[in-house]
DNA sequence: ATTACTGCAAAGGCTTTGCACGGGT
DNA sequence: ACCCGTGCAAAGCCTTTGCAGTAAT
């Protein structure tokens, strides 16, 4: 569990032009503490005993605006459950084909895989396709085993 | 355009345990001529010409049942639209951030980009996270320049 | 004081399901 | 003849939205 940021948490949240209420702290802290990537409901069912009255409509909204606002990411798994993550630097996932739980790869080895991927593929990849190629995204999909594998 | 099997549709779709209706086989036909990966939305105003009184509940049915069969295969990509494929082999996908639509990256190209992953750095992650790793998925973002860039 | 945010409940998409009919085997 | 697959409409998720009250600036 990550309890410290670089910049305080209230700080952070209004540096981004949002106003800064007990629920968005709340939300971002849990948020930001874990390296699952949980879905709204499971945001909402993890903030939900520190914040007692808080409603899910609000978890909703909330995630929106960070989003928009560049403090968190939304991204979609391959099984199609949104999740949401607030460690914005690029890095690949694993998702348990079972539980359908996502976490991430570790930063070294991402950036590892990442790294790996042969420029002039990609650059072959443009000009066959006619594109700008911006961002990567790679998820790996398999097994769990044994208990949480929160790193 | 796809226009050729290797075993013709009929036989493809009895083969997996399914019926082959018209229906069926208007949709598999459609789904395994484009590279793209129509939603089942898409699919359905594909097909709307040759199947005029095709309902969107069967379009997703079927597509539903040739997932199951293993005919095809549905994932959904970062944006959150689901897409359908019948290239059941593993291949990368380019997604143009504007307007969501997905294409295949060619397959020599996908190939490369999968055997460029070091395997030890996958040995790795299976390591950490304590799981096995079935599937890689590969997903560019970018922007497509001009105009349709099916392959 | 102003205006953004919240909670509730209702509305909105997309997808699935129940049921009677029709078509494949 | 059997029974799976179809079409329609209705029901079910998940997510967004409208609105009045509340809290942040």
């Amino acid at each position: 569990m990550r309890t410290t940021f670089l910049q305080p948490v209230p700080e952070l949240i209004c540096s981004h032009g949002l106003r800064c209420t007990r629920q968005r702290r709340v939300l971002f802290e849990a948020l930001a503490s874990t390296h699952t990537h949980p879905t709204a409901e499971a945001l909402f069912e993890m903030v939900a005993p520190h914040a007692p009255d808080l409603s899910l409509a609000t978890v909703y909204n909330t995630l929106k605006a960070f989003c928009r606002s560049g403090l968190a990411r939304e991204f979609t798994s391959g099984n199609g459950t949104v999740h949401f993550d607030a460690n914005i630097d690029n890095h690949a996932h694993f998702q348990d084909r079972r539980s359908g739980n996502l976490v991430d790869v570790p930063k070294g080895l991402s950036a590892r895989l990442l790294a790996s991927l042969p420029k002039d593929t990609i650059a072959q990849i443009e000009a066959r396709l006619h594109c700008k190629v911006e961002q990567v995204h790679i998820e790996f999909v398999g097994q769990s085993h044994a208990g949480p594998a929160v790193v």
